[in-house]
DNA sequence: GTGAAACTGCGTCTATCGTACACTGTGTCT
DNA sequence: AGACACAGTGTACGATAGACGCAGTTTCAC
């Protein structure tokens, strides 16, 4: 499997050539094609034909400049991601900073939602992803965390952005605000009642941002009461 | 898309059939197979062709019990993840209940890591996976959350599971402690200064299970404190 | 200049995948 | 007994990722 050469082609890109004939395509207009292609119909319809099409070329042209599709499949997803935000600009400590760094993650995932898929198990970081990371740790220097903690803290976050952009993805694609979630519950009322309640107590004032944003105070306090209990 | 016969697989199974030869195989056993095969050879081999072969029969066969390959996926998944803890028997209140819940989920989740896969974005639940659900809401019962805050406490919490389980898989299945994501760190020291220190002080001490329950401890204090705050 | 070398994009081919469909055999109900 | 419903199989199709060889193009060394 090459990782190795995903690796490559996220940090170092494609070594110009030399010699022989100019190239046609750049390797950020392939991953350009590609992501406005998973943007407009999701991740499965990115193949290397339909990449290929848009750029007005043969599938196979595209393995000059690729090793194979998981390697552009990586490099799509760390150009979506894209850099990190600088939050050193943001004032009043680990806390609005994290708290911008987690609203603008979650900006990023609502616009491109196949990256949620593309960045599951096991695969080869790129810069931009890595950077994310390194900017959410960063914004703990100075509370007096360990360093495992500060990356505890940081993948709690994350897995939250993800959970609750994921979550409102799904909930956007549905047929009306409840759609088949609630379907499923209904008629089997005694088998889940604290989630049918829990539900119709929430069709009422629950949008998408409050849910992500009461979550995230929720990690947010946890981290702080920990600050203040050790000071 | 066959969203629905995936749905009425999942919660009515098979209608058993009153005419006919008898049927070679049953759906939990096609499902076991898959399950099995994806647990040793990850989600990517499981293919109809193997999955028919391991039950000695050809792979057409499988259509007359399952509708497609998508809704036997869906079936391996719910079935995997498996019937949600008894939390009711848990003493303590909302606290041990909802520490005992994300303990267990990562569990399953360790279990089959291919589930962390097949459970992102629009999907068609199933019964297990809704009864874990109900068991987080019901285990919040009693605090005088709303129903809404009590789902979005719900999804934060399996968020956190989900994220330090898919972290914990990819660094096990890595060379040594470390691995590949440290190599990309070291050589751009000075791209990833915070991160690359974080690491470094957690090479000591940093177990999974450390990482894991911590922030758990953040997003459960950041529930109490609200509860305090209420109170 | 000139030829060798390097590189491009294309056409062809293969293996594998999910799945549609027709067919034969088998068990049950009328 | 016969009709009917269902079982598993074989064959076929379209789409996929990718290997490989080829012909044309550009640049470098001489």
């Amino acid at each position: 499997m090459g990782t190795e050469e995903a690796t490559a082609l996220l940090w170092e890109g494609l070594a110009a050539p030399k010699r022989g004939p100019r190239p046609t395509l750049r390797l950020d207009a392939i991953a350009g094609e590609g992501i406005a292609l998973a943007d407009a119909e999701g991740i499965d319809s990115v193949t290397m034909q339909r990449v290929a099409a848009a750029l007005g070329v043969t599938k196979m042209a595209l393995y000059r400049y690729v090793p194979g599709k998981n390697e552009l499949v990586a490099l799509m997803t760390d150009i979506a991601i894209g850099e990190p935000p600088r939050l050193a600009e943001v004032e009043g400590g680990w806390r609005p900073r994290l708290y911008a760094w987690a609203l603008r993650m979650s900006e990023r995932f609502w616009r491109h939602p196949w990256t949620l898929r593309t960045t599951v198990g096991r695969r080869p970081f790129g810069p931009n992803e890595l950077g994310w990371l390194e900017e959410s740790v960063a914004a703990l220097d100075g509370t007096g965390l360990e360093g495992g903690e500060k990356l505890d803290v940081a993948a709690t976050l994350s897995g939250h952005v993800r959970s609750l952009v994921q979550q409102g993805v799904a909930r956007v694609s549905e047929d009306g605000i409840e759609g088949r979630f609630t379907a499923l519950v209904r008629g089997r009322e005694e088998r889940f009642p604290a989630l049918l309640a829990a539900m119709k107590s929430a069709e009422t004032h629950d949008s998408q941002n409050k849910a992500f944003e009461f979550g995230l105070e929720r990690i947010l306090d946890g981290v702080g009461s920990l600050l203040e209990q050790r000071a």
